[in-house]
RNA sequence: GGUCCCAUAGCUCAACUGGAUAGAGCAACUGCCUUCUAAGCAGUAGGUUACAGGUUCGAUUCCUGUUGGGAUCACCA
């Protein structure tokens, strides 16, 4: 809390006390609505009713007090039960110059919790697309934000390199590939084998006989030849574990280009070729504690009918283990590797179900660690032919669309023709950076737990509420300070006392950039990248503003000037912090 | 059918968790570059917050119902 609030409540609990001769425990603050006057508005029908007053006069009481008492409050206004303050420009500097000289500005101090965010969690068939790109950047910001909220944070990627659609591809490999790769073919490793995930499902389909079409499962002989795929690869035979070394290298190189082009990484890779028999030994802990029980054929199971879930299943009759097994055997994994204070799952949200189903157990088998898990569930990617689906070929690949992002990139910068004095190493970089930024904003910028469109007609904007005119701002007042510098304009020094008098758009974006700290904390609360994105637009258009309003160099007085300079530069600074905890980088000329 | 989620301007999204006259961007229309970067600024127009009730000083927000959309309910992962 700043220190306005803090003395405003102070002040507003002494006024209480003095005018009422009661004193009320709980203050509430809000920011006041842009159409009137002043900063700080005290909602009063509250205390007006704890206190037997109207609002009107209750307010206009307080008023009067803080503007005597306060030293802070200049003005006030009372609309409704409203009760809107104004307070001194002295005090706003006061704030600004506390700003400029903090390193850490916005950011809380180490809190010694550990907390460990998974995403991207692929699988091994098929290319990453427009979905996994929300996954990845909200794993990433989600990270970011919690670093800085103190938290020490460890990304991990739990890969799902196992399995029947494993084996879909590397049976059409083995029958069409005659030994192609990515090098002769000249694609991208991950691209590759979803090419034969894809011929797999074209053979499948060309199998499935007329009686079958009713069958949600048909058995065709493609499909029976790819379950004795994985009943070898199980064993252990090696032609099969080599053929799948082999594919599954091709796609961890294409993700990891992937990856490296839109800057995410990991610090720690799961395996589920590795983990995918945990979980068994669980099983029996449930049996054992009375949690689980066991069919009639073998199977195990839980109930959860009371806590409005259904049953669920936890081991097959063969003994083999499911999809929950192995992530309640991940679970106390990660645990041991980490001893988590809190976990965070991104996953979509087509698995909410599941996730309240694993929390559920988890809790109820007594693990510590539990209160802790956290899905950071978003919505689908959707197209407005609806939902993108990889087996019918209408997804949104995500290395063509960053190909196409950056496409724009350039015929947007060569257009407006300012980075004639640049290199062609500097020029890819710039578009690197206007590109990645434009649709990592784009993904970011909505609240993760809503669905999204994304039309392709329309792409992605460059233009208004866009990474671009973040980062365009970020470019302008580097040039500004490059001038400054060259002028000789200090803003070292700043002689607030000879400045009395704030622009109504200087003070607004002060007061935009002083809610750095408080929009971090909201976005690791809310886990939602989205308030860093919209509260870095906010920045940008208050800077912009600002530059359309108030002449730096042509100011009236040295006072002004080089409070500017300074104001700029701290803009400058809050911008990339934000778009950093975005992982939005920003170029210095654009 | 059960459970869960969603519905806000022509389009894409906001709305400080129950606050004021519901805001931005895009698209449309008006102005503004011989002065710090016009990827910009200023303005006009655009809304019965799906619908019907309820709770209260006050509802886009909470409750009930209706309609429409989505997800999920596998011895798949």
């Amino acid at each position: 809390m700043s220190f306005i609030e803090q003395n405003l409540i102070q002040n507003i609990q002494a006024a209480t006390e003095a005018l009422y001769h009661k004193k009320v425990e709980k203050i509430i603050l809000q920011a006041t609505n842009a159409n009137f006057e002043g900063s700080h508005t005290l909602v009063t029908f509250g205390l007006a009713k704890e206190l037997g007053q109207s609002p009107e006069s209750l307010a206009q009481a307080i008023g009067q007090y803080l503007v005597e008492k306060s030293g802070i409050v200049t003005q006030f206004n009372v609309a409704k039960g409203f009760l809107n303050l104004t307070i001194n420009d002295q005090v706003w500097l006061q704030v600004f110059n506390q700003m400029r000289t903090d390193k850490n500005f916005g950011y809380a101090p180490q809190n010694g919790q550990r907390v460990m965010v998974e995403y991207s969690s692929p699988n091994t068939n098929k290319p990453l697309h427009l979905g996994h790109l929300r996954n990845i950047f909200l794993g990433w910001s989600m990270a970011k934000i919690l670093e800085a909220n103190g938290y020490e944070v460890s990304k991990t990627c739990i890969v799902n390199d196992r399995g029947i659609h494993i084996c879909k591809s590397m049976l059409a490999y083995q029958k069409l590939g005659e030994g192609e790769t990515p090098e002769t073919a000249g694609i991208k490793g991950d691209h590759l084998v979803g090419k034969y995930y894809v011929e797999f499902d074209k053979l499948h389909k060309s199998q499935i006989k007329p009686e079958q079409t009713n069958e949600k499962n048909p058995a065709t002989p493609a499909l029976q030849e790819a379950e004795q795929l994985l009943i070898q690869w199980e064993k252990g035979d090696s032609a099969t574990v080599d053929l799948w070394k082999k594919m599954n290298g091709w796609v961890y190189a294409g993700f990891n280009e992937t990856y490296q082009k839109v800057g995410v990484s990991f610090d720690k890779t799961y395996y589920e070729s590795d983990t995918y028999l945990l979980g068994k030994d669980i099983v029996q802990e449930g049996l054992d504690k009375g949690v689980f029980y066991r069919a009639e054929d073998t199977s195990v199971w839980i109930d959860l009918t009371a806590e409005k879930l259904d049953k669920k299943i936890l081991l097959r009759s063969n003994g083999t283990s499911v999809y929950m097994t192995q992530d309640l055997g991940t679970a106390d994994l990660k645990y041991a590797d980490y001893q988590l204070d809190k976990s965070i799952y991104v996953v979509g949200n087509e698995q909410d179900y599941h996730f309240k189903v694993l929390f559920k157990i988890l809790d109820k088998l007594g693990r510590s660690y539990a209160p802790g898990l956290y899905h950071l569930s978003y919505g689908m990617v959707e197209l407005p032919e609806g939902k993108m689906k990889s087996r019918e070929g209408t997804v949104v690949d995500a290395d063509d669309l960053l190909a196409e992002m950056l496409k724009i990139a350039q015929e947007k910068t060569d257009e407006l023709g300012k980075t004639d004095d640049f290199t062609p190493e500097e020029l890819q970089k710039l578009y690197h950076i206007i590109g990645t930024g434009a649709i990592k904003y784009f993904l970011l910028k909505v609240d993760p737990k809503k669905k999204m469109l994304f039309n392709p007609q329309e792409s992605v904007d460059f233009q208004g509420d866009a990474a671009p005119f973040i980062q365009y701002n970020f470019a302008r007042i580097n040039s500004i300070l490059r001038k400054a510098k060259q002028l000789n304009v200090s803003s070292q020094v700043i002689d607030y006392q000879a400045y009395t008098q704030l622009h109504s758009a200087e003070n607004h974006l002060l007061q935009l950039l002083a809610s750095l700290p408080a929009k971090i904390k909201e976005a690791a609360e809310g886990y939602a990248p989205s308030v860093i994105a919209q509260y870095a637009y906010e920045v940008a258009k208050g800077y912009s503003k600002f530059f359309a309003e108030c002449s730096i160099f042509n100011a009236e007085t040295e006072a002004a000037k080089s409070f500017r300079v300074a104001l700029s530069a701290m803009t400058a600074q809050v911008i990339q912090k934000a778009m950093d905890l975005l992982g939005i980088d920003v170029p210095e000329k654009m």
